[in-house]
DNA sequence: GCTTATCAGATTGTATACATGTATACAATA
DNA sequence: TATTGTATACATGTATACAATCTGATAAGC
């Protein structure tokens, strides 16, 4: 199933696509897919070898996803799937909880009719999601559209990189028959609170939301260590 | 358990210093006293003259402070150090707020009696400085040593990247003789909050602070442009 | 047996050289 | 005069080559 989806990366007037962006892309969307996993190493020539080019791109590409958090550089042994502890888990979700429901509650009063219905149909096409791949796209998809009415870009790409660097532990062990009734039914207590304008109430939802995800990723992730 | 992790890497501390971390620092130090200024071209071969390198580790030191928001990498065009407006600058200025009201919090009920007198000798500091340059350096030392005990390290380095893109606009136009009681007593009355272990207080007057520095930059803003 | 030393192979870090894209100045044209 | 096209200079992007560093396995020492 092919959708359509909101462009996720606002470009600053790029007419084309640099060699550092598609590598970057890549490793992005495969860490988020949990094709790569965490801890696991990311070797310049490898990466070189598959796209056809340098080390030099490569290079670029990962110290950008360094910024984003998703990757550690260690000087001289090279870069790794960023893999953080229960702690750094329970710090990256308080702070996730801080900025979305700040986010949330700024962009209720603006949302219009489209953004709303973009928001239903994205809840729509989860229910007929079997796969983890496609529910973590598209799981995305929706708390960026939920919180992309605040219209704040920093903020939003600082959601963005907390969400990428937490969220694909939620997918890691668990599969959308346990998860998805649960995520479907508090995603639609949000969105109905939303279309209501009732803002403390969105956010209310959103942080019991995130709340029992961390609670989840808690206990999956003691298990594995 | 069907994955198996590759063991987490044990060593983040760091034994010795890489070139584009030097250079990095160079420039990120540079930029916080406004040596150089925003908008400013950063060129390639320059920077790599100044420290007797190729470009290539230069290369990494700018893409390491585009993450950190201070400098902004156009393709085939160069790098430049950011120039937020007037809105990205109230953006990040909330941001800051929540941010550093949240970590304050939780930082008042673990201050030892160490961190406290750090906290007041920086203050101390303060009184006999008269130029910028030393003014940035301990405003920025004091505001991390209050947020320090709340033991959140991601936290302290999103606030670091936080400040550190926009709080240099503060010291651009104005003078130490100017701004300077004002700040103190706040930085004062946040202390003395926090010596009562009163969180509540503490970030009120730290919120309070942080809103009176958003309308001076203001005011100076619209005259720079 | 356990720890420490050592060395080859592999991987990353950086310098150099070349390719590509961009900006400035100037000429050509309407 | 204003606009468009073009040439040149310059800065950035990337490939290649080489140097520095790390890893892992084997050997030496206690």
């Amino acid at each position: 199933m092919i959708l359509e989806m909101p462009e996720r990366i606002a470009t600053p007037q790029l007419k084309y696509r640099t060699a550092p962006e598609v590598v970057a892309e890549y490793i992005r969307d495969a860490i988020y897919r949990n094709e790569l996993l965490p801890g696991q190493q990311l070797q310049q020539e490898e990466l070189a070898l598959k796209f056809g080019i340098s080390r030099i791109p490569v290079r670029d590409a990962l110290r950008q996803l360094q910024g984003e958090g998703l990757v550690d550089l260690y000087p001289n042994r090279g870069a790794f799937v960023s893999n953080p502890g229960v702690e750094e888990l329970r710090e990256v979700f308080e702070l996730r909880i801080l900025l979305e429901t700040y986010a949330l509650k700024l962009a209720v009063p603006n949302f219009t009719k489209q953004e709303f219905e973009l928001c239903s149909s994205l809840l729509t096409h989860l229910e007929s999601v079997a796969n983890r791949a496609d529910w973590s796209r598209i799981d995305q998809a929706f708390h960026a559209a939920l919180y992309a009415p605040c219209k704040q870009s920093r903020t939003l790409t600082l959601i963005d990189n907390l969400r990428g660097s937490v969220n694909r532990f939620y997918f890691l062990y668990l599969s959308p028959e346990s998860y998805g009734p649960d995520c479907l039914r508090e995603h639609r207590q949000i969105l109905k609170a939303c279309q209501k304008r009732d803002a403390v109430a969105a956010a209310g939802f959103l942080e019991a939301h995130l709340r029992r995800s961390l609670a989840e990723v808690e206990s999956v992730s003691a298990v594995g260590r």
